[in-house]
DNA sequence: TATTGTTATACTCTATAACTATA
DNA sequence: TATAGTTATAGAGTATAACAATA
């Protein structure tokens, strides 16, 4: 029994009109910038819905993946790695570590910073939440072979290295 | 003389971050999902900067775009067109049409609806704002070529149909 | 002086519910 | 009953400024 990835809930405006555009937006299809908005509200509710049983979001699923990968690191850089303020990654930071995801570990040499880190209970749920993002990823491109989804990420990561 | 585009003005952390992240969220970096995200954002601020010198944001633009090539279409389908809310395009609409950009007509055959067409005004400067934006994208993708261009927008496109 | 984390705040975007007038 | 437009409001997400502690 799997849980239906769209109940009877009516849908908002931004899951409503993914095809409804289509036909009347034609002058804008032409936009790379429009069709990458559009690709990007049009996963984005299904996305997260793949992360609400486990209560994440997905800055809290970013977070977790981050500070897993690098152990150890300060709230600036992982506010520069998520392309958020640190002002509001306080408020995250605090969430997680309330939810014992992550400790916050006093530096030593610097008594300015913390040092995050994931627990054990932080690690489990990141590797439960990555499976879920990779079945609503595995659904999001069932019609792109490997070689079109590498093909995919290399053409958006040339987009942001533009400057 | 034309406008810079990056004035000496203090980075957000959206603008900031573009590359810094490249290195410490590479568990990220392999989902599709992220890759649009951040592409998306990237481009996001500096196509904003294209159209502020004509008054215009993103939605509005758009608006201006599908009404100039949809006439007399109701406020409820340029809602769906552009995958918004009907409550929040009475404000956007309001702001075009005190702006002589658009006219509401009425009609007579259902006399709910209105009729959203744009004045000549309303014409020139869309024409004036596609150039801007078709400059920001030819600076965008000035390392793709027109097939990798049309490659991208097809995918992008197919991502859409998902469901 | 500069930086880290923090707080408070504001602003934009988007979503929801309730209403009116028409159909 | 259902739909178009409207209003008011609430909730995200994000941005800015100022501050204490530390470098």
């Amino acid at each position: 029994m799997e849980t239906p990835l769209h109940a009877n809930k009516k849908k908002t405006a931004a899951q409503d009109s993914q095809l409804a555009g289509l036909s009347t937006d034609s002058p804008l299809r032409g936009f790379v910038g429009y069709n990458l908005k559009r690709a990007y509200m049009s996963l984005h509710s299904d996305f997260v819905a793949s992360l609400t049983h486990l209560d994440l979001k997905p800055t809290t699923f970013s977070a977790l993946a981050i500070i897993n990968e690098n152990p150890d690191i300060s709230q600036t850089d992982l506010a520069r790695a998520l392309a958020m303020e640190r002002s509001n990654i306080v408020v995250m930071v605090d969430e997680l570590q309330s939810r014992d995801l992550i400790v916050r570990n006093k530096v030593p040499t610097d008594r300015r910073v913390y040092a995050l880190r994931t627990t054990s209970k932080g690690i489990s749920l990141f590797h439960e939440a990555s499976l879920a993002v990779q079945r609503h990823e595995e659904k999001l491109l069932e019609d792109f072979s490997p070689e079109e989804r590498d093909l995919l990420v290399r053409m958006l990561i040339r987009i942001q290295q533009v400057r």
